[in-house]
Order: structure tokens, then sequence, then C-alpha cells
DNA sequence: TGTACATCAGTGAACGCGCGTTCACTGATGTAC
DNA sequence: TGTACATCAGTGAACGCGCGTTCACTGATGTAC
């Protein structure tokens, strides 16, 4: 049953990826290692051969997750010019569209239960955050890097909170209001500071 | 061994107090039945006189939860007149203190988890979230009901991202930044709008 | 290039453990007369 | 008011179950000559 390199290789990042999405989806308590490998059309026994323990499989599909939220949000942002870059991001990131479907994101799935992580997972956590920060801030133009670095924290903190609160809420009419009122007050708030 | 029905309710209200505090510490899936009621000084047993379930207790522990930040808040909002009593529960929420000791907000500590709870739960918790709300746009004088109603949910759930992220990152300097850039700026929000 | 052997990806079953829940039991409290 | 009995709060052990992890085994792949 031994695989050729290439095929355990893309094992892997079959595992990983579909450890990603689980884990947003399910929370990663709830999210057994047999669940994630039974995703990946795999059976448990196996997972040991390409991770060292749960706590590595977290930590770096994690890591993967907040990757391709780089580049989603690279994507919304260089698709218009300046501070109306952010504003993109913002709106695409705030729309009723990632409300409904599987999250990108793992601050929005995973964010109270991230604080509970061992402190390898919440560094992963902390430099993703920091890359989106400064993803945003290098287009906060006009302030001081500092300045733009703290702004971006704000905005994106706002973000997760909106999107947080709008999914845990069961009152639909609400949970919309917040993703557009949220997506109004941030917008304002980067185009005038 | 039976006890007064004083006695009875007395040990009813001292569980859910170690259920809130307990879940909140150390998240909902995490923190079991067994876990609360040594918190509570019983044992495990026992449990099953005073709720229905474990979900029961989550729900009702939840609410419980919900209505002390609620009156922490309004004490916080009623020692200031008009919107600066919006501004101090914001800098009470947002402060130093608030992120080290053991939080009394549900949504910054399960919120992620309560997204994925059963209907009944989420409701107490929509429910608390609109108490909040309507504490807070209450003070937003000068705006409709509906506008103000709808900025409150900003403010809120900005606060609730704020905390989330602070306490996520493993990195002291960016927690602490990101909790008194929020407070300036929603600061300034409530002043200006 | 061909052959013999070592390696190891993946399976399926098992490990100990902790979970939510149930239950027999205890003895103090509450109730009925 | 006093007595006899029913109730039930709390204990401690057990239930089935799913968890993370380990392991014997398989057979195709990789390596050495």
């Amino acid at each position: 049953m031994r695989k050729s390199r290439e095929e355990t290789a893309q094992t892997r990042q079959r595992i990983l990826a579909a450890a990603a999405a689980e884990f947003r989806r399910g929370g990663i308590d709830s999210t057994g290692v047999a669940d994630v490998m039974a995703a990946a059309g795999l059976t448990q026994g196996g997972f040991y051969r390409h991770f060292e323990s749960k706590d590595a499989l977290v930590r770096e599909s994690l890591g993967g997750s907040l990757n391709e939220l780089r580049h989603s949000m690279e994507g919304a942002i260089k698709g218009r010019p300046g501070r109306a870059g952010v504003v993109a991001a913002i709106d695409d990131y705030l729309s009723l569209k990632h409300l409904d479907s599987p999250s990108p994101c793992p601050f929005a799935c995973l964010g109270s239960e991230l604080a509970r992580e061992s402190p390898e997972v919440r560094e992963a956590a902390t430099a993703g955050f920091k890359s989106l920060m400064e993803l945003v801030a290098s287009r906060l133009t006009g302030l001081s890097a500092a300045t733009s670095r703290k702004e971006a924290a704000v905005i994106l903190s706002s973000m997760v909170g909106a999107m947080t609160v709008a999914r845990m809420v069961s009152d639909r009419t609400l949970a919309t209001a917040i993703l557009a009122q949220t997506r109004k007050s941030l917008s304002e708030q980067v185009r005038d500071k």
C-alpha cells in the first residue's frame, strides 16, 4: 500500500485542506482527527504518518487558512487604488455571501477558541493577524507607519467582531443589519481619517 | 442527605455561578459537567437533580452571564450623562483590567463557539445582545430609534471583536494597542455622530 | 537493467481516558394524620 | 404537637461512547547491488 513520494505529498495537502475547512466549520475541539481524515477520504490510522499530533495539525492548517485569507484580501484590495482597496476588502469580508458560505476566516470562526489554544497555535494566529494588518496599513496613506498599523488593527478587529456576532445571533435581520452598518461605518472611517 | 428548600435553591445558584465562570474561562466544549460541579463544591452525580442536561445549564448560565454584563454596563453608563455614559462603558469594557481578569463577557469568551450551539442557546445570546443594544442606543441622542440601534450594534460588535482579538494574540504590545486604539476610535465615533 | 530487500503510506482494531448521563443508595427534610 | 412515612439532594460508581494515539499488518515504492 505504500504510495509514491508525490502521492504522499498530495495526501498531506489534502489532509491540511480538509482540516482547515472542518476546523472552521465545526470548531477545533469538536472536530476530531477521525473527522478530518474522513473528510480527506482516509481512515484515522494513517494520520500520524503525516503529523506529529492534533495540535501540529491545528497549527499548520491554521497557517494555511490564514494564507488563503490573506490572498483573498489581497485580491480585493488590489482591484482598486489607494484607500478604495481597503473599502473593497471590507465590503467583501462583511458580505452576506461570507455570512452564509463556509467562512475562509479563522478569526471569525475560531476567535474565542484560539485564545485557549497552545502558544504555538496562538503565535500562528498572531502572525496571520499581523500580516493582514500590514496589508491594510499599506493602503492607509497619509498616516505614519505606526498610526496606520493601529488603524488597520481596529478595522480588522471590528470586521472580525461584526462577523462573529452576526454568525452568533439567531435573528437574521439583526445579523444583516450588523454587517451593513459596520460596512458603512468602517468605510467612512477609512475614507475620512 | 436531603437538603431544605432554601439550601436547594442556593445550591442551584451556586452551580449556575460556577458554570458561568467556568464556561467563560475554559469554553463550553472543554468544560465538563464534572468540572462545573467540582467548582461548585459538589460531585457530578447530583447535577441532574438541578438541570435537565448540560445544554440547559449552558442556556441558563449564559443568561446569567448576560444579565451580569448588562448590570455592569448599566453601572458604567449611569455614572455619566448622555453620550459620555457610552464612552465610559466602552473605556470600562476595553480596559487592561478586563483583558487580564476573568472576563464577564460571554461574547468575547465564547463568541465563535456560541454560533455552533443549540437554537435555544443562540436565542439566549441574541436576547442578551439586543438588551445591550437597547441600553447603548438609549444614550445615542439625536438619532432616530432605528439608527441609534444600528450604531449601538456596530459599537458593541466592535468592542467584542477588539477584546476577542486582543485575547487571541500572543503579542502583549499588540493586544494593548488594539484595545487603546479601539477605545479611541469608538469614543470619537460616539461623540461625533 | 534486473533482482532482492528495506521502507513506509494506509488500514482497521485496539489502548486508556474523559465525556454526558444514569442509578442504587443514604439520610435529612417535608408531609399527613 | 408528635409520629410514621414519603420525598429527594447529594454521593460514588457505573453506563456507552467518542476522543487522541498506538500498533500489527499489507503491499506497493524506493534503494542497493
